[in-house]
DNA sequence: TTAGTCAAACTGCAAC
DNA sequence: GTTGCAGTTTGACTAA
C-alpha cells in the first residue's frame, strides 16, 4: 500500500513475478549492494523477450543527462510511457512510493529509461496520490459535517417547536391571569399530570400569590427573555425573575442543585425544589415546567 | 479546430 | 549535492 516503505529493491524480483514478467532472469535482480550487470533477458508470459518499447535494458553507462533515448531525432518532444512501463512503475509504487537512489537506477535500467524520469515519475505520483487522498477526506469530512447538520437541523426545529409552546402557554397564562386565587382550579391538565400531588399545586398557587403582584408589562417584556434560553436572569429583579426563572424550564431545572446564590432567599430556592432533576414523575425537565403552566389559573 | 484534461518535465525553495 | 515538495509549463490526447 502506498505510504509503507519498504526496501523496494528486494521486492522487485516479486514486482516482476506478479506481473508475468519476470520468467527466466535469475539472480539476485535488486539485492541491495549489487548493482545487476545488465545481461538481463527479461521474457513474458509467452516467452517472447520484453524488448523496447516496453523493457529496453540499459546499461548504467548509457543513462545520461541527454534526452535522446527512444526518439533520438526528437530531443525535445515530450513522449508518454508505455502501459507496461506506467504498470510496473504503478507496482513499484505500491511497494513503495518513495524512491532510494539505488532503486532508481535498477527501475531506470529495466524499463529502459533515466534515473531522471524515474525520479520525476514518482514525484508526479506522489503529488496524484495526495490529491487523491485529499478528495477521499473532503468526502469523508462532507459526509460527517451532512450528517451533523441533520441532526443539528432537528434539534433547531425542535427548539423552535418548544419555543412555540412556551409562548403560547404563556399567552394563555396572561390571558387567564385576570382569574382570582380563589378560583385556582388545574384546568385541561394532560392525563400523564394527572397525578400530580396536592403539595406541588400548593406551591404554585403560593409562589403564583408573590408573582401576581408583577404588572403586566413586566411579565410581557420578560416573555422575550423567556424566549432567549441564553439570557441569564437571575439576578434580584424582583418576583418577577422568579417567573422567569419558571417559565425557563432550563434554568429553571438548574436551579435547584446549582448556583442558589443567584436565585434569592431560601423560601424562593425552596419554592423551586419541585424542580429538581430528582422529581420523576413528569420524567424531564421540560415536562416539569409544563406542569406550571398548566396549573396556572 | 479548439478547449479541456492528463501526465511528463521543469523551477525554485527548503531540509538534510 | 541530493531529495522532496509545491507550483508551473508543456506536449499528447480527446471530445465536442
Amino acid at each position: 500500500m502506498v505510504g509503507k516503505r519498504h526496501h523496494g529493491s528486494s521486492n522487485m524480483a516479486v514486482l516482476l513475478q506478479s506481473q508475468g514478467m519476470y520468467k527466466e532472469f535469475s539472480g539476485p535482480l535488486f539485492a541491495p549492494g549489487t548493482p545487476s550487470s545488465g545481461s538481463l533477458d527479461l521474457k513474458d508470459g509467452h516467452g517472447n523477450s520484453l524488448e523496447r518499447p516496453l523493457f529496453r535494458p540499459v546499461e548504467l553507462d548509457e543513462i545520461g543527462d541527454d534526452d535522446s533515448g527512444e526518439y533520438p531525432h526528437q530531443p525535445d518532444k515530450k513522449r508518454r510511457l508505455t502501459t507496461c512501463q506506467v504498470q510496473f512503475l504503478e507496482k513499484s509504487f505500491e511497494l513503495e512510493n518513495k524512491l532510494e537512489p539505488e532503486r532508481k537506477l535498477q527501475i531506470a535500467k529495466v524499463l529502459g529509461l533515466k534515473p531522471r524520469q524515474i525520479a520525476v515519475w514518482f514525484q508526479n505520483r506522489r503529488a496524484r496520490w495526495k490529491t487523491k487522498q485529499i478528495e477521499k477526506d473532503y468526502e469523508s469530512l462532507k459526509s460527517s459535517y451532512d450528517a451533523l447538520k441533520m441532526d443539528h437541523d432537528s434539534l433547531v426545529k425542535e427548539k423552535e417547536d418548544l419555543k412555540a409552546e412556551v409562548l403560547s402557554l404563556t399567552k394563555r397564562l396572561l390571558k387567564e391571569e385576570n382569574g382570582s386565587l380563589e378560583s385556582f382550579e388545574p384546568k385541561r391538565l394532560p392525563d400523564n399530570l394527572q397525578n400530580l400531588d396536592s403539595t406541588l399545586a400548593f406551591e404554585v398557587k403560593k409562589l403564583h400569590g408573590q408573582t401576581m403582584l408583577c404588572k403586566q408589562e413586566d411579565i410581557s417584556s420578560a416573555n422575550s427573555a423567556i424566549l432567549d434560553s441564553e439570557s441569564p436572569h437571575h439576578t434580584h429583579e424582583g418576583d418577577c425573575s422568579m417567573l422567569m426563572e419558571l417559565n425557563s424550564y432550563s434554568n429553571a431545572f438548574r436551579l435547584d442543585h446549582s448556583d442558589h446564590s443567584q436565585i434569592g432567599d431560601v423560601d424562593d430556592v425552596k419554592h423551586c425544589n419541585f424542580l429538581s432533576p430528582e422529581d420523576t414523575s413528569c420524567g424531564s425537565e421540560f415536562h416539569v415546567a409544563e406542569q406550571v403552566f398548566w396549573l396556572w389559573p
